[in-house]
DNA sequence: GATTGCTTCCCCCAAATATGGGAGAGAAGT
DNA sequence: ACTTCTCTCCCATATTTGGGGGAAGCAATC
């Protein structure tokens, strides 16, 4: 029996969830909540708790991601599973960072998100199609070698970047093209799984890259 | 009338200084000293402080920057300009960012030092009317009113930068307009004078900003 | 010789950001 | 009462940035 927990705002797909699980043999719903304020709040008359949780990211609130680690925290067993309309690679590199095992997008039929959350019981895992692809996608060119080792030049282009050069600022002091800057500048958030200027000076200044 | 005062080690100056502004119409020389001590020594005798000084760097004993605090202590309302044979940018630096309203070097021909001290008594700079005042100001965050500080709301809006957030999730993390960010950051960027989001995130990081 | 990685440069496009205004409400201090 | 500060919101516009392509020279490696 998979004891599950579900924290989504939207009322109708709460809804949905709750009863196709409630009727789902091996399952039972026994938390339902619309922000992880409230879910706290619930968690405390529960005799058991869940053992796996659906977690949207959009919340009022505290943010799915931002909960993520707290969460694991108070329940230390429990699977958390990200149930969201985003797929793009920032929200799901931070939701498996902060400990999410599993990332489903919003759309995916319930069915298969049954079958998902089985996976997960099992000690498998439980993510959409193109979801996995960009998670595989993410380890590849990382695992494979240095991983996030900047090259010389990229590490040139941070340094630009911490002291507040705009693109065309960093090819000034480098000689070389705004066109090139731009290059480095998107591999190097590839390689940092950022999309702006500001996560890699604050990464750089945090001592994360080096 | 504007009762100047100067401070200048170096004899033939002083003299010609003195000699000159005591023939301007409209112009009153009522301390002249060739050091900073002798400079407060001489104060005490007079009734009505100067409005204006002129103060060089190179001085025996206490150095024309490092008086300008002192100087603008005592004598609240009085506008300091320098006038020295530094032009270093670490000079300019120094005395502007210590409280110095002008900066002129040595070699301006005295009409064009008599203008610009006229332009100061205005409300102007002495380095060139229009855009010295914005390097003054540029170096000096807040003379006038509540310094380089932060408000409640800003170091909050500082702290979503930090997190890499665009300005609209920064919105939506405090659930306000979009507008109202995009104030908030145009005001911290006016304090801490930067223009963009990667100096705030790399500011805040080192310490530079509490 | 072929593949791979680093650096260099170009195109396009949509979104985000920076900069300059103005404006009103409420709180706090003068 | 008046000013100052903070927070709130809006408009317009120009520039910068992010994301998607592709390509070419060069060095090292396989």
């Amino acid at each position: 029996m998979m004891r599950i927990g579900i924290i989504e705002d939207h009322q109708d797909t709460r809804e949905v969830l709750h009863a196709f699980f409630s009727q789902q043999a091996g399952f039972e719903v026994c938390l339902v909540a619309e922000s992880v304020e409230a879910f706290f709040a619930e968690l405390e008359k529960l005799s058991s708790p869940p053992s796996l949780l659906l977690l949207d990211i959009n919340l009022p609130g505290i943010s799915g991601i931002e909960a993520i680690k707290s969460l694991a925290q108070r329940l230390p067993d429990v699977d958390i599973v990200m149930l969201t309309m985003h797929d793009d690679s920032r929200h799901i590199f931070q939701a498996l960072c902060a400990g999410a095992i599993g990332y489903l997008v919003k759309g995916t039929p319930l069915v298969k998100i049954k079958s998902a959350l089985l996976n997960v019981q099992q000690g498998g895992s439980a993510m959409s199609p193109h979801v996995a692809r960009k998670v595989v996608e993410y380890f590849q060119p990382g695992k494979k070698k240095g991983d996030s080792a900047l090259t010389p030049k990229e590490h040139q282009i941070v340094e630009g970047l911490v002291d507040g050069l705009s693109y065309k600022l960093i090819a000034d002091r480098y000689s070389i093209s705004i066109e090139t800057v731009r290059t480095h500048i998107k591999n190097i958030y590839k390689k940092l799984h950022v999309n702006s200027k500001s996560e890699v000076v604050a990464m750089k200044l945090r001592g994360e890259i080096d």
